[in-house]
DNA sequence: CCATTTCTTGACGTTAACGTAAGGGTTGTG
DNA sequence: CACAACCCTTACGTTAACGTCAAGAAATGG
């Protein structure tokens, strides 16, 4: 046993995740994490000393979020980046919003962050939408074989 | 104007439409439409004398699928394939079905019928699932931030 | 301090899904 | 039949999104 049974080199420093666990965790590898960072759909990402990568809880929900749109909306990266660009837009405003004094810069940070996010539900509404329509269009023709099975089969059982 | 306001070649023989009309209906090019028939995500397709590719309405309507669910799915045009191919299966039925004299197989292959097409639509739900938990996601978010917005303008305006 | 593991940055390889260009037939029209 | 417009196949080029390999540093347990 070498290093089975304690993953104990999981915690660098209290939250933080190295790489190799952050990718495990998604189900994807370093390099794509890497090529990721590269194509700047996440923020630089903190280093330790020596240059190592580390990723806070917060980063890693993040990176979640990236890969389910990757899967959901079959997005090219560029794509997903705006997506993104616009989630990060929203963490800057929160942290902002904390540090503001002002209540009317807060409430105007607010409202562009909840436009923000209204945006990106019109995104996936728009998607849902299509889905749904493709959806009735099978379901329409499972009713006309319903009845086709109906006419032949729902007078006697034979 | 050379063949501006008449497009009269779009019509080779009754319904039939050449591979460069059918691409510009569909947003696509020519080069894509023979790539997916190369892949295998439609049939050979029905050929004029010379070798020229002809698509019926029936085509077209499979390609006009095919482009949406590439669209939407944001699947490999591979994992497409199979979806087609129980599509595919279905028109296969039908035609069959029609020939069939034995109220008893046609019976058996609808309800084959339906089955695949059950199973198209669990795809489809399981899609449209994941993306209204993303949706619902982003609403809590607003919610929260309608939340603060109200405290801090709805009782006094100071 | 040493061994082992995990990380780092290149750099080149790979696959899918086409784009593009070459060289040459086909079709419909005048 | 001549001609433009369209189509055919073949083949090589391109881009995105990583995979893989190399050489070397950094972290950590003993």
């Amino acid at each position: 046993m070498s290093r089975a049974a304690e993953a104990e080199r999981a915690a660098p420093s209290g939250q933080l995740m190295q790489i190799g666990e952050v990718a495990e965790h998604l189900g994807l590898t370093p390099r794509t994490l890497r090529y990721w960072e590269e194509k700047g759909l996440l923020p630089p990402a903190e280093r330790m000393e020596g240059g190592f990568r580390l990723y806070s809880p917060a980063d890693v929900e993040r990176l979640e979020r990236i890969a389910q749109l990757k899967k959901l909306l079959g997005f090219s990266l560029a794509e997903i980046r705006t997506v993104v660009e616009a989630d990060e837009e929203l963490q800057a405003l929160k942290r902002q919003s904390r540090a503001e004094t002002s209540p009317a810069k807060q409430r105007a940070r607010r409202e562009r962050a909840v436009a923000i996010l209204t945006e990106q539900i019109a995104i996936l509404d728009n998607h849902i939408a299509q889905m749904q329509a493709l959806r009735e269009g099978y379901e329409a023709r499972i009713r006309r074989l319903r009845e086709l099975l109906d006419e032949s089969g729902g007078r006697a059982a034979e």
